[in-house]
DNA sequence: ATTTATGCAAATCGTTTGCAAACCT
DNA sequence: AGGTTTGCAAACGATTTGCATAAAT
């Protein structure tokens, strides 16, 4: 068994997020505006989760305060997901349900990034078993895990 | 097999972290001044990783700005680690070497506290094992991974 | 005696918000 | 038209930092 990489997974035919997106943002009455789409367009580009800064910058239509008001609305249909790390700034990614990859995230504790990686089925099953009964015997409701591998990256060692 | 609580571990025989605290502190050119004893205890009484507000609330003693240095002095000497989990908040919590336990984190996503717990062994190796190969493959030099349940606390659900 | 740590108050910086103009239906 | 979203600039809040004093060696 082999770790498989994100971009491995990538190769997949990806789906295009806009029905969903559009679909999770009117059960909100929320409309799927052009600063919207191009901020679900940017995220959907990359294969690790952004900082609002890097959104930006990919896209210089995009005023700050707008990519951070959309950041939670997004955030709040479940469109995309707040990952806080290491260093100061928050970073976003699209929901898995919109990617079709259930990944983990290995971590730089010099620099930041963020890359995704995934383990195999077997154990991530294994682990869900796990997490079920440590919920249970906490009365927690648990809503989802995380699982991240924090270290040097490649450009960092 | 069974979740371990942390408050079971925590029957166990709770080491002093007094005399390791000093080593480190002392290999970094660092003194064990009151303060910096007086946070190691409050981090110490603790089963869960505290925000800087609640451990100068457990002393008074405590200066704000001090807190905060001496827990950056701490993070650099791998005395204590720093968390960042789903609010604006940091946590900080023990070294593991000092507290001798490996756990996890139950997260609220409600009002972002933490508890501590732990995974069975034989889970917690596999997990090891298959993170070793992820990192490989990545060239990812890998220090330390992280597992979060997030989800509903007892008292939010 | 010298060097390091502390505490107050001011500065910093990522993020949030008020408000008038632009946009969507 | 009528409510929503946008963008600028100002506000916010957690964390950091300058500097004079206190503590540690």
């Amino acid at each position: 068994m082999t770790a498989m990489t994100a971009s491995d997974a990538a190769d997949l035919p990806a789906p295009d997020p806009r029905p969903v997106v559009e679909a999770r943002l009117g059960a909100a009455g929320q409309r799927y505006t052009r600063s919207r789409a191009a901020l679900i367009e940017v995220l959907a580009a990359s294969d690790a989760p952004l900082t609002v800064d890097e959104i930006v910058a990919r896209d210089d239509q995009l005023a700050l305060s707008t990519a951070y008001r959309n950041l939670v609305v997004f955030e709040s249909c479940g469109v995309v997901h707040r990952i806080v790390t290491a260093d100061e700034h928050a970073r976003y990614e699209l929901d898995e349900e919109l990617t079709e990859r259930h990944h983990h995230h290995l971590v730089c504790s010099r620099c930041g990034t963020v890359r995704d990686f995934t383990v195999p089925d077997t154990l991530e099953d294994e682990l869900d078993r796990a997490l079920v009964r440590v919920a249970r015997s906490f009365g927690f409701d648990a809503q989802h895990h995380r699982l991240d591998l924090v270290g040097r990256c490649s450009s960092c060692r």
